[in-house]
DNA sequence: CAGGTTTTCGCCTGTTGGTCGAAAACGTGG
DNA sequence: CCACGTTTTCGACCAACAGGCGAAAACCTG
């Protein structure tokens, strides 16, 4: 979501929301400040530091230390915004301002990396959902296509879904009626990489059939 | 690596390395400068971003902000460094300076989840290595045991271990002489976790014995 | 009720990683 | 100089995991 700014420098040019950091308040409160006077962040699904951008001539005029955030907002809500903010693809962004572009393709970068080894792919995703919407989102972040198969197997080896009995309407054209599933609470909270390098114990000792 | 502050605010603390960012430089640039006060800074071996530390109180007196590095030096080194500066092992620190404390746990947190889901491994060893030193270094930042054997399939597969012909001197009390091996340039380079949906085309179709 | 569409499920395959035991290579002490 | 302990290395086995169909299920339209 950015917005275009009215006044130089970048005039014209799309921007980031974020301000000045405030003395009684810590980035993260001040970054949802900053929100708040564009958009309802209580819509907001995650928020996580991504990185300082400091470089000295990253903004004209007096030196600015940026402290970028990653934020996520379920794709069915559409909050209330002024008319000088908008929606952008990822992909097709307009000219920016400043190295806000770099700063984008850093939370995109990272948005990917996260996502298939944490749970970040239901801040993504409405109360209720279906296979295939999860399927989309992960495939739009990823960059590639994942099959719905074995997303849900991957997803329901960690206990993370729970189907709610209930089904999806079906779509113009026809077909199965889709099943709708909740994130489940109960599942394993993930925000760190799972360890390829297990401890012990989590293995199985192998039954010697026995050569002599 | 800590340095013993000699006056107040928190004299006789231990505390991080570091310190004010000039109007000059970027982050990074700064932290590199701030170290080499202290020591050699050619030895650092990884320098990455952890995360901003901004409480409003986080310090007495005017408001300060604090970016956070992670910094790893290669195990079989100890750089010259001065007399107020110390090692100290991260299970047993003494009480610090600030928030100082909470820098370090989170430091540390961010190491063990990197470590096995990426190159990092090798900034803790020196040039050449045996599995056991590799092994003892996942170990202790892990918290648990590590096999040799997975450790070394595991890298092996990467294309990251490559054997140097040569053996360590062995132990005081015999055993095998260990195998060298150095950090292969031609492996993969990985910062990020590995992706656990793949994209397709990565595993192999079912060949169809087939049922009638 | 025949056709198209989308979802769901089962089965197969290759790969990965934990475990263990045996063999190899070294030092030491009798 | 040879049995013994020690450490490393290698191979084999097994379970878990993830990708790839293809068939069946469930819905709509005409």
């Amino acid at each position: 979501m950015l917005w275009e700014r009215a006044r130089e420098p970048h005039a014209h040019r799309w921007s980031l929301p974020g301000g000045g950091l405030r003395v009684d308040e810590d980035v993260e409160t001040s970054i949802r400040r900053q929100l708040a006077e564009k958009v309802d962040v209580r819509q907001l699904s995650h928020v996580e530091q991504l990185a300082v951008f400091s470089a000295p001539d990253r903004v004209p005029g007096p030196r600015v230390v940026a402290t970028a955030f990653l934020g996520l907002v379920p794709s069915d809500v559409d909050p209330e915004r002024p008319a000088d903010t908008e929606w952008h693809c990822v992909d097709t962004l307009p000219p920016m301002a400043f190295d806000h572009s770099s700063i984008v393709q850093r939370a995109r970068h990272r948005l990917g990396s996260k996502l298939s080894y944490t749970n970040l792919g239901f801040a993504l995703a409405p109360p209720e959902f279906t296979i295939s919407l999860l399927r989309d989102h992960y495939s739009a972040a990823l960059g590639y296509r994942v099959a719905a198969t074995n997303l849900q197997r991957v997803l329901s080896r960690r206990l993370l879904l729970e189907p709610t009995g209930g089904t999806a309407p079906t779509g113009p054209s026809g077909g199965r009626p889709a099943a709708l599933f909740r994130f489940s609470a109960k599942g394993i909270k993930v925000t760190d990489p799972f360890a390829v390098l297990r401890p012990p114990g989590s293995g199985r000792p192998a039954g010697g059939s026995g050569s002599p």
